[in-house]
DNA sequence: CTAAAATGTTAGAATAGTCTAACAAAAAAT
DNA sequence: ATTTTTTGTTAGACTATTCTAACATTTTAG
């Protein structure tokens, strides 16, 4: 059985790996904001229980069975999202942190009751992709909309950002996972996007934003 | 902010105190299966954060603030017990481990929303008062069935073992709260009741079985 | 009313997870 | 190719929660 904290350290150097190409000690130890030192010997102790593979002075690794634990532990996360905004109505930008304590839970059933009562989700609130009972993912080839060109016609499908002043602002600007999105304009300036969203509104969009806005053709 | 494990011993305080006049370090120890230098030296920490009441020798008394603390903790956990029976179907016998883990969930309002999609329950699945948001528990004045007399006519209205045997026995017994019971006979020799289930199905229950069953006459 | 039993307390050690300080290795910069 | 900076590691200490062993007090029984 892996403790909350072990868990932790699971996920976030899983959430790494799939951002970065190499994971250092210090990498981990900024995402989780405790020293590296601490990291270090729990780096030490996975490594120990088969979940990462370590060596000195070396990237970090998740091994398989650390991969599909991770996995997993990412499923709760993102069913118990799921649950929290389609059966108890909070906003795509409050879930996090309450995700964050259930995902803890011990009780396969517990989260098997909620897969059924969601009519097993493939995606989370943000878009992200909820990984299947083996710890599974399956990445979606979305692109940034900071990518896309003008008169190009995409979907909104994900967002690159949780934070919760991101997620505000989306809602602010009437955004939702799905609406249909065109290209109006780049300014050459600062990369501002003027776009059109479903048919119907006029948006100006910073590049920051549009850099968070993940979308399919 | 609490810990867990302090919510932990608040919870088995209130619970004793409600059982039992006078509550002593043994019986907390025993009740939360710690040894009691541990439990000690915890009191001492909680009567310094002046949720109990504690001095050496004497039994053990929460205090106001306490007892609403741990007041709130069983409302957490009879919410959660609720909404575990009424939208992910678990059994009554299946709900008390899951939540015994989600009332230490911090955030106030997911419980109020949890609260809200219940309607407001006032009792749990095992018919347990759920205490209100001060953390307040109206008891009610129900009497063990074994006390009843022959030819009486009362309610299932709560249990008085939440113990996972005796829940399945009353499952098997086709026994449900809110069912009408007419006391038939009671045996001189083992005090074995023989009782008539919403006028239509009898069935003999053991006087242990008979002391958890509370009724309203 | 004393002796034995039960209960309660203190002292000291163990574990998990955290930290700081000091040292070591690798990477970057001159 | 050294020096400097960054990153990584080791050692040792701290807190929360637990334990065992030893001792103290209270309660119960003769």
């Amino acid at each position: 059985m892996m403790t909350l904290t072990e868990e932790n350290y699971l996920k976030a150097l899983f959430h790494l790996s799939t951002e970065n190409e190499e994971v250092s000690v210090l990498d981990l130890s900024k995402s989780l904001a405790i020293k590296m030192p601490t990291v270090n010997s729990m780096v030490k102790k996975l490594s120990g229980k088969g979940l990462i593979s370590y060596e000195k002075y070396k990237p970090l690794m998740l091994t398989q069975s650390g991969k599909r634990a991770a996995g997993l532990i990412i499923r709760k996360h993102r069913l118990v999202e799921m649950f929290l905004v389609q059966h108890l109505g909070f906003g795509w930008d409050e879930v996090h942190e309450i995700a964050e304590q259930i995902e803890h839970i011990k009780s396969q059933r517990f989260f098997d009751r909620i897969d059924q009562l969601l009519d097993f989700p493939k995606v989370d609130p943000h878009g992200s992709p909820i990984p299947d009972t083996n710890g599974e993912i399956v990445f979606q080839n979305y692109i940034k909309l900071e990518e896309c060109v003008e008169n190009q016609n995409i979907v909104f499908m994900s967002v690159g950002s949780s934070q919760d002043s991101f997620l505000k602002l989306i809602d602010r600007l009437n955004l939702k996972l799905g609406d249909k999105i065109k290209v109006l304009e780049i300014q050459e300036f600062d990369k501002t996007m003027r776009v059109l969203v479903n048919e119907a509104i006029e948006q100006n969009l910073s590049q920051m934003v549009a850099a968070n806005i993940l979308v399919r053709i």
